[in-house]
DNA sequence: TTTTTCTATTGACTTAAGTCAAAGGGATGC
DNA sequence: GCATCCCTTTGACTTAAGTCAATAGAAAAA
């Protein structure tokens, strides 16, 4: 049921049925399939979205054809809200965009947007939403601060092993990972390319500190991996 | 006054006078000199600072002494508000940091400290404010999301070339800027380092872009930098 | 003033990571 | 089944940017 997920929501997460069902009423859902465009930062603004099903990545593209993914979106997570809250009015014209480029990750990603103008109205109704969206946003400009401090203190190496542990962590319990995207999608998320991403794989996997098979990785010395990493 | 110097903050712009005044009671002001610390990384937070004169420099080290800076704060602007807003309850506890390092970059920087808690009771009393600051956190998350894609996508020539016309965009008018940091700070806000940085201005110097004469860089060819920059 | 200290520049060298090119492997579609 | 495509790995090479060391300038202190 769609109000079921938008319950899942963490900004939508204190509203109560009858809010939920005239939320429900402005949304629309999409589908999309793997390396389906959500939207390029060409296209106007329209609203913030939310990741039901699948991945989403949110990535930048630079001339010459580099790129770098800012975020991985999984599901009940929202992406594209901080432009709601620029430029009060300019986001209501033809002119304003999207900041970056969103892309389907996976088969079935299912999406919902959120109409900016609606959604705006409600806002000024609901001052509940208000606060978590702030704290939402501090998570976010957590994790910013995190990529950038790991982008510009930490040599490939360290990044590459830094998100292991991370992602070991998250999964927890298991001394092992299962990668939920491509390796050249993580490579792009790493600020690297896939030859290095490989070739980084290998080195910390010659130094008995992990084995990769394929999309899984092991970690073998958990003590020594942390040590290395920082 | 230190109430005109409040309602100068965007997040308090809304407040009327006796709320000033409230708000003026529980603040502290502090005043450092150039290299000084308001804070390190190590440090229990205490609340959420503004820059009334002066400036201060918000960054992170690595363990082998890389500094990178991630944000500049210029006078009335905050600082260090975002763990305000996680952690609902920790942020409280002796326990919780500081997320980075604060250090003055001139001499009579004088700063505001708002502490944590008798600003959360503000607020909830108060919603005018948590909008603003929603909205001053898109704008952080904005310029975060600029700042990786410069590191990412960019190298250091257009890195530096960027930042020139940035700056020169706004301080409106003049086709020169003058440097308000040292090049060394220059150098690690950009992700790199002094001697990178020195040889980078003198390449743009050599291709007639730009010409530099110690903190004044004047721009000479605007089309082909911006060309060049893209 | 001189001395000291910090900041900035320059040169010589190293290296991490990117580029280019080729080939293997797995999945998907015909 | 085979063919195609994409993902991934590997090798050989290049290069941008970092390191180290020395010097020059500028600013602050004595």
């Amino acid at each position: 049921m769609l109000s079921d997920n938008l319950k899942k929501v963490y900004i939508f997460s204190g509203l109560d049925e009858t809010e939920l069902e005239t939320l429900s009423k402005i949304v629309k859902q999409k589908s999309f399939n793997k390396g389906d465009i959500i939207f390029f930062d060409t296209e106007p603004y329209l609203g913030f979205y939310i990741t039901v099903t699948g991945l989403v990545k949110i990535y930048k593209i630079s001339k010459d054809g580099k790129e770098h993914i800012l975020h991985l979106i999984s599901p009940f997570n929202t992406f594209a809200e901080v432009p709601l809250f620029e430029n009060f009015n300019e986001i209501f014209e033809e002119s304003f965009r999207y900041p970056a480029n969103a892309m389907a990750l996976e088969d079935d990603t299912r999406v919902i947007l959120i109409p900016a103008r609606q959604f705006r109205e409600l806002l000024e109704k609901d001052t509940k939403i208000c606060i978590k969206m702030v704290s939402g946003f501090a998570k976010r400009l957590r994790h910013m601060n995190h990529h950038i401090e790991e982008l510009t203190l930490k040599d490939v190496t360290r990044r590459v092993a830094g998100y292991i542990l991370k992602e070991q962590g998250n999964a927890k319990g298991s001394d092992s990972i299962s990668l939920n995207i491509s390796k050249n999608d993580l490579a792009a998320y790493l600020g690297t390319i896939p030859e290095t991403l490989s070739r980084t794989l290998k080195k910390l996997q010659d130094e008995d500190m992990i084995t990769v098979d394929g999309k899984v990785i092991k970690i073998c010395d958990m003590d020594r991996l942390k040590d290395f990493v920082v």
